[in-house]
DNA sequence: CTGTTAGCGCCTTCAT
DNA sequence: ATGAAGGCGCTAACAG
């Protein structure tokens, strides 16, 4: 360990005082352009490094974002994230990761956490099995805080979502074209917007094209994998469905092992459509059709909406932005 | 913004004094329970949060770690890093994270800004296209740093590897116990020891196994996807190989479209085995068997040697660990 | 344009 | 067991 080398050190060295340094290095107007030269040489000269724990102290911008999501081993998130990491990095900015596994008790402290100050702004997709919102009400008062994908309506901060209604109703009435008339439908996300928005565009595509909605056609998201299996398999072997629309990857897996274990042929068979930012398209089996978010746009937006907060120039006060999914049909011969 | 509240505000509050407050919250030996029980019950009550900039600077302490890696969006990355933060969190630790997009620049800018202090120690996958490793020689001086996955022999550090010899020479093995004769190989990685342990394993394999190792039968993987599809398309018209193994997914996606478009049946004409992290195991076109590794583990195990490294009590300095990856055979006929 | 003076909130001797 | 005082490194008034 060598000795630190600080502002006062460089003001020494230059024979000018510590806040002129300060000043030079901020690029403050107020500096001439010789001095400030001397003072960058030197910096670099002698490797410099501002100490970010006493910048913040002082000047109350950490010039750092928190990012809270349910989970980063997940196509969707991780993309987000590689989007939100770009933006920031060109601002400058570093990027703080926390995962709350869907667990409340964890968002909870993480945003309790968080209001020490440790970050200038916050990126959330909140956990689902939350039903009291009361953190976040104090939280996005104290600080930035921008909702993206899994958002709360009553909270009253900027947010940024997918058109989930619509992706759900346009993938209902494609199923419809291709002659499905027996669609079932995997919900899951039943506590959020989210969910419901694209439980919703799969109902009103039904109706609207005639088709009957079923309580037996829905099989609900369980924690136990094992429970989401048999209902599903319990849903083939008394409904035979000749679709199936699932609101997220991981239903669309029991999914594939029940038509697995029942020799039911996809996408002769079945047809399935599932909800998935899975990044390797061809080495996927061929017969699924996804609903693919724009992660990475998304991540971008949301991170692009917070600095619009922080620069304390953002048009509309929470704004908030919807953007469009797109549907991947994988199976060509199913629609001809 | 309402006032921001701090032990100034306890101690008055409580009629004691600003340090015995500071002692208090650090649940120091030399502060009477009584009080210390008044203290955390006020600050509970007044949701106080200790700031961490103060506390960072007089203490030198972060709490906070950082995560230099290549893409958040790959499978193995994002699993290593939900490994890494939840040892992080339950330490009580922050993680931030760094992409460097394989970019030596971008990477040696991180590492440096990394140097003024803002983290406690450094968790770091190298990007690929690096020749120099200076600045890392003078970083592990500086700071705790682990390097895991690829990593580079000659820095004095602490290392965590999979087994990539051992996997490709299994896995080549495995083919060749098939009936396969004529094995090519995608070379991705060239710069990093990964890549060439992978490498060496394929060819001691097969002179073990009294096949010839041919140039013609490999492929290096570049920067440009059009330039891959083609040197495969040609590998494949050419050498008419019987299998593949791919050092990485993104050569085995480009191999799956050549085989399409040259209607190679897979895996009765060709037999794929890939380097993949893939998470969605079933939903695989089901003839990829894959070497998967455990990033998960690994992001734990790095995250764990990290935290005994900063402990002061790490047995042997700079171990160097290697964990095992799986084989995973997804093609039931294949073998038989 | 440059320098002086105060702290930011917290921790840490050193006294008491 | 508690308190007083100083300073971590930097920035933000305010003077000159």
């Amino acid at each position: 360990m060598k000795e630190t080398i600080t502002i006062k050190t460089l003001a020494k060295e230059l024979n000018i005082s510590i806040s002129t340094v300060s000043k030079a290095l901020n690029d403050s107007y107020e500096i001439s352009i010789e001095t400030k030269q001397k003072v960058w040489d030197l910096a670099k000269m002698l490797k410099y490094n501002r100490n970010p724990s006493a910048s913040n102290l002082r000047s109350h911008k950490t010039k750092t974002i928190a990012v809270i999501i349910p989970e980063v081993a997940n196509n969707f998130f991780s993309q987000a994230i590689n989007g939100i990491e770009e933006v920031a990095r060109k601002r400058g900015y570093h990027v703080l990761i926390y995962q709350t596994h869907e667990n409340t008790e964890l968002e909870i402290a993480f945003t309790d956490s968080l209001l020490s100050g440790r970050v200038d702004g916050i990126l959330i997709s909140v956990s689902s099995d939350n039903n009291n919102h009361e953190h976040f009400a104090t939280l996005v008062k104290e600080i930035p805080t921008v909702f993206f994908d899994r958002v709360y309506e009553d909270i009253d901060a900027a947010k940024i979502t997918t058109d989930d209604y619509e992706s759900t109703y346009n993938a209902t009435s494609y199923l419809v074209e291709c002659g499905c008339k027996k669609i079932a439908y995997l919900y899951a996300l039943n506590n959020l917007n989210a969910g419901k928005q694209r439980m919703s565009g799969y109902r009103d595509a039904l109706s609207a094209l005639q088709l009957e909605y079923s309580d037996k056609l829905t099989v609900n998201y369980d924690k136990n994998a094992e429970v989401n299996y048999h209902n599903i398999k319990q849903l083939m072997l008394h409904e035979r469905p000749d679709a199936v629309i699932s609101s997220i990857e991981d239903l669309a897996l029991p999914c594939y092992y029940v038509c697995n274990e029942l020799a039911i042929s996809i996408p002769e068979d079945l047809k399935i459509i599932s909800f998935s930012n899975l990044n390797t398209a061809p080495l996927l089996n061929p017969s699924l059709t996804t609903i693919t978010q724009p992660a990475l746009e998304m991540g971008r937006e949301a991170a692009a909406i917070l600095f619009r907060i922080l620069d304390k120039k953002h048009p509309e006060p929470n704004e908030w932005l919807t953007l469009k999914s797109t549907l991947i049909k994988r199976d060509s011969t199913a629609c001809r």
